[in-house]
DNA sequence: GTAATCCCTATAGCGGCTAGAGGTTCAAGA
DNA sequence: TCTTGAACCTCTAGCCGCTATAGGGATTAC
């Protein structure tokens, strides 16, 4: 019938002390508790952590996510704000990934580039890390 | 011949809190001082941030940059820490970007699934947040 | 000499948890 | 019914790598 936030926490893979953050957070809500206390959740705040879950697990910050949780309680209002935000956290996942890129790129060469066993004083990794000019873009 | 923080913050792009943080971390030596008490630094400071500022670009988290001014101080050692330092780094920045891309298909998927102009309670994209068994791969 | 700009220390805050201390409640077995 | 032991409670502090602010002192250009 409910659950104990241990409970919870097996059903949705959320630790308990992140469920207790984001309820002091106000992402779920405070649930009712037993008389010694306990919290006791029922089926919709397994829905909640659910979709909070799976929205952070998407990399969607904490304030996008209260955006949401807010459009979800007034259904009757646009969905346009849900828009801009995939959108945006879109756009942001390709922004990041276009960095990781250039990085990845830097790092395959300065890795190739001694085989480690020299001296430190004649390493050209040492000597790469120390030079942004051997660089071959500018990885920010 | 010597310089300011604000000197070598400009010379390198390091924000002046942040050097004192490094200095406090004990990246970066503790300069002389000014009578008044205020730091001046020498061109093997300016090498050294430079150094450590290239490796925070690369994405180094501070522990593996500690060791390699550990091996550029013992320039005798040889340099498979080195080695090491930089095919970790290189792995971990491959995963990274293989998860990413992951949730840029996930949220490219989702954020298509609605133009924004329903009310909420029909939005697909609401729903598609909220159950992660509309997904098409396991994105962590 | 004075005003503008730099510099100093110390502390707190960011996001998103996570770990620990020290104590209470619950549920299963004897 | 009693007892154990696991799970729960609150509160505080810590993680990383900075960044911001407050409240002052030093330096430099004019």
């Amino acid at each position: 019938m409910d659950f104990s936030i241990g409970e919870l926490s097996k059903a949705t893979g959320v630790k308990v002390p992140t469920i207790r953050y984001y309820e002091k957070e106000g992402l779920i809500e405070a649930p009712i508790r037993t008389e010694g206390n306990q919290r006791r959740y029922q089926e919709r705040d397994l829905d909640r952590l659910r979709f909070l879950k799976h929205c952070r697990d998407l990399g969607l910050p904490m304030e996008a996510i209260r955006e949401l949780i807010d459009l979800s309680l007034h259904p009757d209002q646009p969905c346009s704000n849900a828009n801009r935000i995939a959108a945006d956290q879109l756009q942001a996942i390709r922004a990041r990934i276009a960095h990781l890129k250039k990085l990845e790129k830097e790092l395959a060469r300065i890795s190739a580039s001694c085989t480690g066993e020299h001296p430190a004083a004649d390493c050209n990794i040492l000597k790469a890390f120390g030079d942004h000019d051997l660089c071959l873009s500018d990885h920010k």
